[in-house]
DNA sequence: ACAGTTTTGTAGCGATCGCTACAACAGGAA
DNA sequence: TTCCTGTTGTAGCGATCGCTACAAAACTGT
């Protein structure tokens, strides 16, 4: 039981990275467990199924963006909207950052495909980032913290599915001109 | 050669539909063929191979997306920003028109996916609707109105992916919130 | 009627999918 | 030693994937 216990976050770590360089375009059985090194029967192994062991990656993932996004914005503090929309567009198109953008979309489209994959998952990192958004915003009702964080939202992932739709350059238009407003 | 030709163009129309209805989760070449009545045989009689046959489908449904933002909005005429903001979301969340951003939304996660199915098809619908927004704003420079064009395409996607990673209350509270600018 | 082309059905190819049956191994406890 | 639990390899299941070989049928022009 240890050595299982000591695989399933190893490989899980592994699993992570790859989907993160790789995406959702090689994750079959056979092709994680490669990119796990170890044999599609011990990844079956480790891990309950499938879903399981992406649901397990997916939570690394996940842990790893909001430690990013508290680094850039600790637990706190709190930016106006104009100062709050830079700070995570600029994150949304970094180099370090946006491969977990880039899954993020392909894990939405994941819902539309697979919703019995990727349905719960994605809920609830989405509703994890729309409380982020919302304690880090200054002033306003909770309502109104409440419609500004779903609006930052739409415009991050909108900016990830632009880049990818268009070219960075034409992303980064977007972002620098949603940071003076409308 | 009479028989293929009208084929090409009935079963088309079906195949959109049924691109529409189900988005990308039902498209294989099996599931294309009895979705739009025929034998898979047939399918790939009509149709070079399966790539034809979604770039076929996906060709009319970014002319019907192209016709009803032309009803929406008709050439030669332009709107202020936030008017062209308002016009171009409710049309996003719109019952008649959400399934063609649905589908827009997979189709840009299937070019990470698979590129070569999807990257250009993807790329040319982009820069249609970049430059369909570009010339109905009113008002700027070209510089300008090139970034309000990505902004605003950017919003319109990052609508459509909140409405899918959340519910579509938080979908319409974000559209609202952008009406109203920043 | 005949030949030639277009259209269609049957059947199956090789590859990959998620997953599993089964037996062989290891290591520690008795 | 013996047994038992935990670990691993081999091999393959049934299903689906995109696509094709082959030949019969249907249609066309002469």
């Amino acid at each position: 039981m240890a050595r299982k216990d000591q695989q399933r976050t190893d490989v899980g770590l592994r699993l992570k990275e790859h989907l993160l360089n790789t995406g959702l375009s090689r994750a079959s059985l056979r092709q994680l467990a490669t990119a796990a090194g170890v044999s599609d029967r011990m990844l079956l192994y480790y891990f309950d199924d499938k879903a399981d062991a992406l649901n397990t990656a997916f939570g690394l993932i996940a842990a790893d963006l909001t430690l990013a996004l508290d680094m850039a914005v600790p637990e706190g503090t709190t930016l106006s909207m104009t100062d709050l929309i830079r700070t995570v567009t600029d994150l949304t198109l970094a180099p370090d950052t946006k491969p977990y953008f880039r899954l993020w979309t392909e894990a939405i489209a994941g819902v539309l495909r697979e919703p019995e994959q990727f349905e719960q998952i994605v809920k609830l990192i989405a509703s994890g980032f729309l409380t982020w958004i919302e304690a880090r915003l200054e002033g306003g009702t909770p309502e109104s913290r409440q419609a500004d964080a779903a609006m930052i939202l739409a415009m991050i992932d909108g900016l990830a599915l632009l880049e990818i739709c268009t070219d960075e350059a034409t992303a980064r238009l977007a972002a620098e001109r949603m940071k003076q407003g409308v």
